[in-house]
DNA sequence: CGCGACGTTGATTTGCCTCAACGATTGTGG
DNA sequence: CCACAATCGTTGAGGCAAATCAACGTCGCG
């Protein structure tokens, strides 16, 4: 928008830049001058309901935090039927990590499932700034064990635990989310029906009535 | 055991050391003074079939190189039913992520299904080491960044396939490894019981004949 | 208002489990 | 080196968890 070559535009919006500030403070420290590179560098975008933002085989060239609002990150097997592999709202990463970091097509999907603000940084962009601020793959290995442990716990959860109590401890880890999303798409995450979800339900509500 | 300042003992086993540098070779690239350096810090660990590495509840201090044999790391559940989360064959690492990182109480064991060598770092040391050689952080990112994918697909397959396709994906992905192992690891490794692995092979046999 | 997506409920089917019995293999102590 | 026990893999009968199919009421949205 402005042409001074003075400002910083085109700059992101601030509060979704403290917003991002805020989750790198969470495991390093910043100092003014590398706030200001990842300033530059970071772009912005925004979705409506149900707009895609990544379709399986395409490259996802990207990695996305999420500012407001909530994605769904999804596969769709060979009988076209979708399976959410994971959620992001506020403060959550997301992409297709083999696709971003191998140059391989996506095997996943990414849509909105509210409208959502992110920000974002391209691969290439992202290598850059792992030369100019290291800390960063201090931040990003710190953020990959998270995610490492999380899908670990689910792969134990589901070959050890009946749809019921993997129900409960979705509720549990994410009560907020269980307000904001469909059953459906609750459901799916879950690896059940939709069907099975709402017996499920019905009888732990059956259950808490005793 | 030495006593002159000038030798490197305790040092690791040669054979076992340039295993480990070529595995670290596969995503840095370390300086004669940096793989000195963590020559020194490598300490080195046999293990009998059988043996414990850790057990849940315990505080997992280390990271572990596997340079010979195969590791498997399980989830005992409240009826004390094991579930295989994963194997780590020479060339692989295992820990307790979420014990080892967050110094809290592992839920998970770690136990020897063949003699097997290790190598392996503690978590101080690690930090130190990230200090020392910053290019470490940039090694266990794309490490954390890969296992994340693995766990990932894992999840997928989980809510998406009949336990027939993951044994199948299995065979395909870790050809070895299924020579390796019992049918009863893998079995569990699927979330399945051995008796329907059987059966499932049974049938896949019958398939192939016609 | 009217349509389509969603959640619920019931009847039936299917994938996978449990239990039990049996050979085959492994490992261990005499 | 053999004998025995223990563990493993296979097979069959029966049971349970979760899927499928279908019908119906509700809600959000054009």
């Amino acid at each position: 928008m402005s042409l001074g070559i003075l400002t910083l535009s085109p700059v992101v919006n601030s509060n979704f830049f403290e917003l991002i500030l805020i989750n790198f403070g969470l495991h390093i420290v910043l100092n003014d001058q590398e706030k200001l590179t990842l300033r530059l560098r970071l772009l912005e975008k925004k979705l409506k309901k149900k707009e895609q933002l990544l379709a399986n085989g395409e490259l996802c060239k990207n990695i996305y935090f999420v500012c407001s609002g909530c994605l769904r990150t999804y596969y769709r097997d060979k009988e076209g039927e979708e399976h959410n592999v994971f959620f992001s709202p506020e403060n959550w990463w997301a992409t297709d990590m083999l696709s971003f970091s191998h140059h391989t097509p996506a095997t996943y999907n990414i849509e909105a499932l509210e409208d959502t603000h992110l920000l974002y940084l391209s691969f290439t962009t992202l290598e850059q700034l792992y030369i100019e601020i290291p800390k960063l793959e201090r931040f990003f290995r710190i953020l990959m064990q998270n995610g490492f442990s999380l899908f670990q716990s689910r792969v134990t959860s589901s070959i050890s635990q009946s749809a019921q109590q993997r129900y409960k401890r979705f509720q549990q880890q994410y009560p907020t989310l269980e307000q904001r999303i469909s059953q459906k798409h609750i459901a799916s995450y879950l690896g059940i029906t939709p069907v099975f979800l709402s017996m499920i339900r019905n009888i732990t509500l059956q259950q808490k009535k005793l």
